[in-house]
RNA sequence: GCGGUAUUGGUGAAGGUUGGUUAACACACCGGUUUGUGGGUCCGGCACGCGUGGGUUCGAAUCCCACAUACCGCCCCA
């Protein structure tokens, strides 16, 4: 093989394709249905852009961004995420000026980068689905979020997720917590894991979503986020898990939750499948939470915003899982045939007219034996096909056979461009 | 970034430990049997090559090295 993909990237062909298509179309209903409008921004963005504000204790800028300097020795990086590119783009373009709507609500669908070692449903080039609803530090927001993310699933046919939820607090509760953290994983040290340990000083909240056994004994006893809440933070928990309750979404809380990017306060949450396909234990099948200060961080007003994330990869893998029969099968109204050249010239004629008429339809294209262009039409799930004979075309007609009751009448070409439709039910 | 397993036609793959003449078998596909109506039968075709590049050897899919990619685990994350 003289080229092959770069590493960690994928093509979709069709037949995959369809099931993108249709998972994107039905996230768009979605969203529209909950008012928010689709946004696209670049690809790549200033280095900075996501350095300074997705945060450099988490390793997707330390290690895992795909950056480089161009021809202008711009430093530049391809997007490892969609929230601070959408951010920027809302403060750049003033759109917390009075003339739009608050929250200003925006989804957005496309490939991210991640420079990283590809396993299954984890790639270099993903995709990812995902909203923000920016200009708002309403609990009613944080908790439209979450009901339009859990309706998403259910439209996807696969309602066996669970919901988990937490909060982080405020910056100064997340400071204080962290110290209260270390403080009390210091004298552990020498029993943690060494990942862990390093973990400890540069991100000691990842200690606690440790896979290690001895690490999660120990983290046990850990002080809880929830102690350490003040008013403002615990009123906002409170009330975003009232409205829950009253929109009747089950949620678990998990105070171990954590979350890779920093610029998270307050809720968190994340939607968990435990489907066979991810291998035993629960995966994130999308993350979101609540960013309050990172607007003004990228140079717009004080104002909140909270979005969520949805790997499509992985959502694929759980679709073709829980619910195979999800994407239509493609299928065409009907395929030509034709067992001389006048009649392949008419079909081809014909076939051009119904089209406009929105009819599915498509010919034999190779002139072989009429035999193999009936296979042809099988196997492109025809649910007619035309036969254009020399006994039929003398006639003005061509013979049309229903694919599924073999039904077969003579039609008359005039009459069939009429009204493609009356004989293609 | 670290560790492990793997890579043979359109597909599933046998073969590699014991290097040696035509890379097994099956499915799919193509042609014929059938100048006109899907799946049946029978006949025939279908890898000058075994991830890529080197090396060892009289000779390598088989042994050695490097690289690439895929998958699994860690890190991390959606």
């Amino acid at each position: 093989m003289e080229y092959q993909k770069p590493k960690g990237t994928a093509d979709l062909l069709p037949g995959v394709t369809n099931i993108w298509e249709k998972v994107e179309g039905v996230a768009r209903d979605v969203f529209e249905q909950f008012g928010y409008h689709g946004i696209r921004t670049p690809i790549f963005e200033d280095y900075n852009v996501f350095s300074r504000n997705v945060g450099d204790t988490s390793d997707i800028v330390e290690k895992e961004m795909y950056d480089f300097h161009d021809k202008g020795n711009r430093h530049i990086a391809l997007r490892p995420e969609g929230t601070a590119g959408v951010v920027r783009a809302y403060v750049e373009n003033k759109l917390y000026g009075p003339e739009y709507p608050k929250p200003y609500k925006v989804y957005y669908m496309g490939p991210m980068f991640r420079y990283e070692r590809p396993q299954s449903g984890r790639q270099r080039e993903f995709h990812q689905i995902g909203v923000e609803a920016l200009n708002n530090e309403s609990p009613q927001i944080d908790v439209e979020v979450i009901a339009m993310a859990m309706t998403l699933f259910k439209r996807f046919g696969v309602p066996n997720v669970k919901l988990t939820i937490n909060t982080l607090g405020n910056k100064q509760v997340r400071q204080d917590y962290r110290e209260a953290l270390i403080n009390y994983l210091k004298p552990h040290y020498e029993e943690l894991s060494a990942d862990s340990q390093e973990r400890l000083y540069k991100n000691p909240l990842r200690v606690l979503d440790s896979k290690d056994a001895n690490d999660q004994k120990i983290v046990v006893d850990a002080p809880a986020i929830l102690d350490y809440l003040d008013d403002e933070s615990q009123t906002y928990f409170d009330q975003v898990q009232a409205l829950l309750k009253e929109l009747g979404i089950d949620y678990e809380i998990d105070t171990n939750m954590v979350r890779g990017l920093d610029y998270y306060n307050h809720t968190i949450f994340e939607i968990m499948s435990d489907s066979p396909v991810f291998g035993g234990g629960y995966t994130t099948v999308c993350a979101g939470g609540r960013y309050n200060g990172l607007i003004s961080q990228l140079g717009g007003p004080e104002e909140g915003g909270i979005g969520f994330g949805m790997g499509v990869e992985r959502l694929m893998l759980l679709l073709q899982e829980e619910n195979p029969e999800f994407a239509p099968k493609q299928e065409l109204d009907v395929f030509f045939a034709s067992a001389n050249d006048e009649g392949d010239n008419l079909a081809f004629k014909i076939l051009n007219k119904i089209r406009a008429n929105g009819i599915v339809a498509d010919k034999d294209y190779s002139g072989v034996k009429v035999g193999k262009q009936i296979k042809e039409a099988f196997r492109r799930n025809a649910k007619y096909f035309a036969v254009f004979g020399d006994r039929e075309v003398e006639q003005g007609q061509f013979q049309l056979k229903n694919a599924e009751t073999k039904e077969a009448v003579d039609v008359n070409i005039v009459d069939f461009v009429a009204d493609p439709a009356k004989y293609l039910r």
